[in-house]
DNA sequence: TTTTACGGTTGACATGGATCAAGCCAACGC
DNA sequence: GCGTTGGCTTGATCCATGTCAACCGTAAAA
């Protein structure tokens, strides 16, 4: 939409000018590393911020590809849809976080991002970010760890699905959530879910009622209280120890 | 260790030299769609080949990392350890494909690699491919596909192992393999597993009785004529059904 | 305030795949 | 040729999780 006062002309791009380099989550995202002077080009860079509303779509499965990512703030999931209807969620992404790196491979998006809560993300379109890091070592060597470390959560979550049960899936699952919050500056301990038993059951390879299931056990055994979406960790070590002690 | 006699070096130098440009997978691999002076840089960059015996670790998880690997031949597994013990096999790789991006997150490997047979594989500094991949755009765009196709077929194993019952996930298996041997000029009907039961079963979070089982139950129905480790697709179709009607 | 709807919980029962166990087959060393 | 070994197959049984169904709680709509 055409910008007429040069008011909120001046306030729309002194926006856009602060995107990265006065974002709180810069040491979390991909100006990770870098310099002022390297920042500011990477702030030229990042051109759009956008609202995403709850429930709407940033992007689906078959458009194409030419930006990645950043979230801002909120929190969003990811699915993968199968021909014959099933589907699965790959992964719940917050603020810090990149979204759209599969869509690379085939230049189309390969999966749907859908907001959990009302998001803002940063827009980075994709061929500049090549051509920046082609001239900034530290911006390329940064995205490709953020790359690998997609891999390497992957390879996390393959372990999950192939090897353990379903109450081990659900503590690992809350104590990577903890895990993330606490790197934002969150509590470890307390927080709310924005997404629903069956889209976790859907992560974690189970149907909503073995979720459910499993959450009312860890309560009964004094590991969490659960109220609905709103969880807290009483005991952290009990959930870990579900994870190492094979039974 | 140092060549004495000049007639050997000059075959090293030679088998060296000849590294991409007569790679006969350069159209799978790092390669593509570089023009040849490209192709000639990108030579010198693949330091060394090393043959790696059947059974015998490419690299182990925890070793530091500086190298990505090309497989000129053979066949390997990636797997993870938990400190539980606990394993699972997170993928299989054949000539052409790339091991050991998922070193690249935290300048350590996090999965071992292990031949499947003998095997030969071409070892690239990956500080060195960053500083080429500076300069020329096409390797750095393919070298981007790559890791993304990666973070790809990770998330169809995530939906295989989340959603797929057991015949299913074989069926996928058989019908990923055949298409990856017919890619590289072998026969998409008939092959011999380099794998074992129990590594088919742990790449599909399955026991290797069940894999057996269900091998067994494809030769019942006519898709496929199993013995041992020598398998022929009788009915592709039939296999592709399985996946498809939800059952 | 009542109604409705959606997500969550809980129970009873079914079942796919795990587990345990025995035996088979093919390759290899002696 | 024979025994050993590792990998594979098959059967019997068990159990974790799925399925089906009823009901509950909370929040938004009426």
């Amino acid at each position: 939409m055409p910008q007429t006062n040069p008011v909120s002309q001046e306030i729309s791009l002194s926006v856009i000018k602060t995107a990265c380099s006065n974002c709180n989550l810069r040491e979390l995202c991909l100006p990770f590393g870098l310099s002022d002077e390297e920042l500011s080009r990477l702030d030229d860079l990042v051109s759009s911020r956008r609202r995403i509303k709850r429930g709407d779509h940033l992007y689906r499965a078959g458009e194409t590809f030419d930006a990645i990512y950043a979230i801002r703030s909120g929190f969003f999931k990811t699915d993968v849809l199968l021909e014959d209807g099933r589907d699965q969620v790959t992964g719940f992404q917050m603020a810090g976080e990149l979204l759209g790196l599969d869509g690379i491979s085939t230049e189309h998006h390969t999966c749907n991002a859908i907001a959990l809560e009302d998001s803002e993300i940063c827009a980075i379109p994709f061929s500049r970010l090549e051509g920046l890091s082609r001239e900034i070592h530290t911006l390329q060597h940064h995205f490709h760890k953020v790359m690998s470390r997609e891999i390497v959560r992957d390879h996390g979550v393959m372990m999950l699905l192939g090897t353990m049960r379903a109450e081990e899936r659900l503590a690992a699952f809350l104590l990577n959530l903890s895990q993330r919050f606490t790197a934002r500056g969150f509590s470890h301990a307390e927080f709310y879910l924005r997404m629903t038993r069956e889209e976790i059951g859907s992560y974690l390879g189970l149907k909503l009622e073995t979720v459910s299931r499993a959450f009312s056990r860890f309560q009964e055994e004094g590991h969490i209280a659960v109220q609905q979406k709103h969880i807290r960790i009483l005991n952290v070590s009990g959930l870990k120890a579900l994870l190492t002690h094979r039974s």
